[in-house]
DNA sequence: GAGGCACAATGATGAGGATCAAGTTAAAAT
DNA sequence: ATTTTAACTTGATCCTCATCATTGTGCCTC
């Protein structure tokens, strides 16, 4: 399956990536370091499974994970993409309930699991973390309901833009500048977009048409990303 | 514009709705209480507005208010509607940005204000409080990703059907047990479940035929339940 | 009661985008 | 290298739904 083991440099691996979990008070920090286990997942590993019940929450460490909600039909709407740094799964702890997506690795990734009766015992008496972690989920809250506007009011064409504009956003570009740090197959772009993958594969090749990014493979080239706000149409 | 006055009887405001604020310590409850203003809006005005500065959070304490999301076009988007007991204006206060939905009373309602610097001060040191605070806001948040994923893979004729559940499960109905507690008019259910204002009369009237509903004005009478449910498709 | 106004309803039309089908490339497995 | 499989691409078709246009209905004002 995945190697678990005991990661001795949370506090390194936390200042590293300005993780939430570094605003727990210290003794608390500490306390989520002993218990914790990280493990690795290879790419397409499932880290948790819509409709189980969870255990803990899991921060990642290194790599890169897709939230995704199965649909009625069995399409995949994914509604998250996680960089490390970032903890995943409290929704469901949060709210008692079961997962209501599923965490798959788009990379091989080590993600951190920190039992639930820890964690949950700790936020309710860590003032400073719980604020902390108040804030980011209203700000995931905030980005939710401007995709349901964009959802139901813009066009595909705009959302593709938004989208690749989003990737840029989430996991930056390599070396060069240009190129989406990721590597995303043209469905998980349609599911991220919320749409066909047909459509999403047209309009793609439609962008390179028109000079706006370069394909290559799986790999995607932001050239003028001006213009690709542009064609997001993005006013706020 | 509207009537503003100090509120009394917060305790039992609270007490009644089963409000969120009602977690908080004893001691913080009664500041806020001592702190905050309740308002009386009419019909259709303004509790805030998008784009604006938040000054604080609003409880609303009698009536209905709509959370609406201003799309570029101009075209609003519903993405909540908030009853008794629920806070509202939050998330742009947490994350000290502007608001991103507009506040409109669909009622004559009373909403209390809680300045700012008070709740977020108190929401600092008070662990239960911003404990339940996440709850409700990932809860909220959980509802949003479902939202997403069937604005991107339902059919309308299966939103209308899932919306008019919902404002049945947030509003409820008047003592006859059928007649939606609340008057929105097509537009506003059109803009809730995101499709165009003639498309949701065309369903509406669709679903009136089949015997799902009654139409009488704005009323809306639930008639047959079960295959509502059966219409909005619902798995999970 | 006549006029005006907002909202509701219904029809006609067209475009956007989903779906189906077929062919192509790329990657993985043997 | 060859087969197998999966992912990508493109074309053709169909259908949902948005848009435009028109008429109908209730409601308030004068």
């Amino acid at each position: 399956m995945c190697t678990a083991f005991h990661n001795a440099s949370c506090l390194n691996c936390q200042a590293r990536f300005g993780s939430i979990l570094f605003k727990a008070e210290k003794c608390n920090l500490e306390e989520i370091e002993a218990a914790k286990v990280c493990s690795v997942y290879k790419k397409g590993q499932v880290v948790f499974q819509e409709g189980a019940y969870p255990f803990g929450i899991y921060c990642v460490n290194t790599g890169k994970i897709k939230l995704s909600h199965c649909g009625d039909d069995g399409r995949e709407q994914i509604v998250r993409l996680a960089k490390p740094g970032d903890i995943i799964g409290y929704k469901a702890l949060l709210s008692a309930e079961r997962y209501t997506a599923s965490a798959i690795a788009l990379d091989d990734a080590s993600v951190c699991f920190i039992p639930k009766d820890l964690f949950m015992s700790i936020l309710q008496k860590d003032a400073s973390l719980s604020f902390e972690m108040m804030r980011i989920i209203a700000s995931e809250l905030r980005k939710a309901e401007v995709k349901i506007t964009h959802l139901s009011q813009k066009p595909v064409r705009e959302r593709l833009a938004e989208t690749l504009l989003f990737i840029k956003e989430t996991y930056g570009v390599e070396t060069d500048g240009f190129t989406l740090n990721v590597r995303l197959s043209r469905e998980e772009i349609a599911n991220l977009v919320g749409t066909a993958t047909e459509s999403a594969i047209r309009l793609l090749s439609e962008f390179k048409k028109d000079g706006l990014i370069e394909l290559q493979g799986k790999k995607i080239r932001l050239l003028n990303t001006e213009e690709i706000t542009r064609t997001a149409n993005l006013q706020d």
